[in-house]
RNA sequence: UGUCCGAUGGUGUAAUUGGCAACACGUCUGAUUUUGGUUCAGAAGAGUCCAGGUUCGAGCCCUGGUCGGACAGCCA
């Protein structure tokens, strides 16, 4: 899918400066030494055990980008080799959300799980090499002889079996003649070798599961590491893009890759980049699971989860994620990104986008006394300033109005802009009003204010009224013209920049207790009446909100507030 | 006292045959504004983990340290 990206055409005399990301760099250079006949294939990943977050969206705009930059193609492949975990709503919900992310993977999408066939050719080829074999031994035990980073290990009793033993028992180990964790394949590398993962590590594992997608046509599963370099291998991937952790299973990554490679064949490359951390956020997928789980949240995909579809409910748009994974670049050291850079990418695209509408929040009442009682009219009110094209619309206005409750202090500062007893206002688009009366009930709550308008002044009369400058102006609503909707004022779930990186304590300890308020008497201009599920407006003032895509109905509107306006006056009055 | 990896303003990322540290976010001024938004103009903020070395010249190269991360699942 397009990315709208310039293409980097480079014309002679007007040097393009974009500068390469580490990854590009190597790619730029096999491209140069002709490696894999120039071909780039990326691949993404995913195991199919939880839904996908922002986390993964960066290595989805970096495979896809890659690809895209240097005319290469991408596959998408559910690495699903642990059918414990794996379920087929994760599988479409992946799909789901990297096509609404605006890419489309090449052909069909892969699954490791259809190579278990080759996979399983290739372990008895390697047993047949004489470096796997069939250990008997208990999983404590076989780890305790793995020794630790600092010590070797020990040799299993099991590992000079003859090669003819070690086929028939693989071949057991298929046919289901054993129970879990009675038996494993290994393959025969080196008990010392520094790297642990090269300490004869396990490449098959009985399983009695159902899988997915093989059923019960197999019992024996490949791990991780001979499944995954092997994948590639078959799929022609020339770039295996992963992330830091996997840094330290390369040398095993080629170990098999070498067990089982024909001279000729494009061979795939791992490499690595750091992983995505956001602050005020977590990123794992089990402590996710949890908050789904313990109904912190309300699903995978609640406003406040930094799953793409959780960003994607609460309004965010595609294009600015994308444009945010370009902005924070590529690189191999450990790194938190502030939220504040995701919102101003989201800020930065819903600006330049959205119609801009009223709609108060907590409305309080104002009368305009010297407003006619029968009368209402339209005053006018463009839709975008950044954007002309985008028109204008009609707005009813009369005696009655909803302010929000904000805009009014009785006894306000001397840099409050907005209503207080005597001061002057603009209602946007509409009449100067003055404030004359505060009316209060017996609790002393301010329950209406009584205001006079000046009938010269109205927006874009042209009037020397019209023209006269006030302070404040404010956003508002026609009491009798205006619609109700819910709304649902979502804040960053964690109150703490790091809520995982606290050693004692627990990361749900950081929750933070107002990142949702329901707001549910708030009113709206009459036009938003038939709003979408999912459209996107500003609310003058406010914030960026839209129509929640789950619960919203028509007669029972639902507004998710996806950000803020940035607001350097309560900023300063802290 | 292992292996692998990393170290540049508050946060990210650049600096591509070594040439005197740039961009973005954030912060702070001021202007404009019928959104305390946007836009515009400007400012502050690092001398590149440390110590040596090579060089006319080092963030980039070399040596030795320091600090941080990953690795001891029949998870991925």
């Amino acid at each position: 899918m397009s990315e709208n990206k310039e293409t980097p055409a480079r014309t002679a005399g007007e040097e393009e400066k974009k500068s390469l990301n580490f990854i590009e760099s190597i790619i730029e250079e096999d491209l140069k030494n002709k490696k894999n006949n120039g071909i780039v294939y990326t691949r993404f990943p995913p195991e199919p055990n939880g839904y996908l977050h922002i986390g993964h969206a960066k290595s989805i705009c970096l495979n896809f980008g890659l690809a895209q930059r240097y005319n290469g193609k991408t596959n998408l492949r559910f690495d699903d080799t642990n059918p414990a975990k794996e379920e087929v709503e994760y599988v479409d919900s992946i799909k789901e959300d990297v096509n609404w992310l605006g890419f489309q993977w090449e052909g069909e999408p892969h699954f490791a799980s259809d190579y278990f066939d080759q996979l399983y050719e290739w372990a008895v080829k390697i047993i047949k090499q004489g470096n796997a074999y069939v250990d008997d031994q208990a999983s404590d035990v076989i780890s305790s002889q793995k020794g630790t980073p600092t010590q070797a290990g020990i040799e299993s009793p099991y590992r000079n079996r003859s090669i003819e033993e070690n086929l028939e028992q693989f071949e057991k180990m298929r046919n289901g003649e054993f129970a879990e964790g009675e038996k494993v394949l290994r393959a025969k590398i080196d008990m010392a070798s520094p790297n642990m993962h090269m300490r004869d590590p396990i490449m098959y594992r009985i399983l009695h599961k159902e899988h997915h997608r093989t059923g019960d046509k197999w019992c024996i599963y490949p791990m991780y590491d001979f499944a995954h370099g092997q994948s590639d291998y078959i799929e022609g991937i020339t770039h295996s893009v992963c992330t830091l952790e996997f840094e330290i299973h390369r040398p095993l990554y080629e170990w098999f890759l070498n067990h089982v490679y024909t001279e000729g064949d494009i061979k795939p490359r791992q490499i690595e980049f750091a992983r995505l951390n956001l602050s005020y956020t977590i990123m794992s997928k089990r402590k996710l699971l949890e908050l789904v789980e313990k109904n912190i949240v309300n699903g995978w995909d609640d406003p406040r989860m930094p799953t793409i579809s959780g960003l994607r409910r609460r309004g965010f748009t595609s294009e600015s994620i994308r444009k945010f994974a370009e902005t924070i670049g590529v690189a191999k050291r450990d790194n938190v990104i502030d939220v504040a850079l995701l919102e101003h990418s989201l800020r930065d695209d819903l600006n330049k986008k959205s119609l801009r509408v009223m709609a108060v929040l907590n409305p309080l009442k104002l009368v305009i006394t010297n407003y006619p009682e029968d009368q209402e009219e339209f005053v006018t009110i463009e839709n975008n300033p950044e954007d002309e094209s985008m028109g204008t619309r009609e707005m009813p206005f009369s005696r009655e109005i909803f302010i929000e409750q904000d805009d009014f202090m009785e006894d306000a500062p001397k840099k409050f802009f907005r209503l207080a007893p005597d001061k002057e206002v603009r209602l946007k688009a509409a009449y100067i009003i003055k404030c004359e009366e505060v009316i209060k009930d017996s609790e002393g709550n301010i329950t209406e204010l009584r205001c006079t308008y000046d009938p010269d002044s109205r927006s874009g009369s042209g009037t020397e009224a019209s023209k006269r400058k006030v302070k404040g102006t404010l956003h508002w609503v026609s009491a009798k013209h205006a619609i109700d909707a819910e709304v649902r004022v979502y804040d960053r779930l964690f109150s703490d920049e790091a809520p995982d990186g606290h050693k004692d304590k627990d990361f749900k300890d950081f929750l933070n207790p107002e990142s949702l308020k329901i707001l549910s008497n708030c009113k709206v201009e009459p036009g938003l009446k038939d709003a979408e599920p999912e459209s996107k407006y500003q609310f003058q003032r406010l914030g960026y909100f839209c129509v929640d895509r789950r619960d919203s109905k028509p007669g029972n509107l639902i507004f998710n507030r996806t950000v803020p306006l940035k607001d350097s006056w309560s900023k300063k009055n802290k």
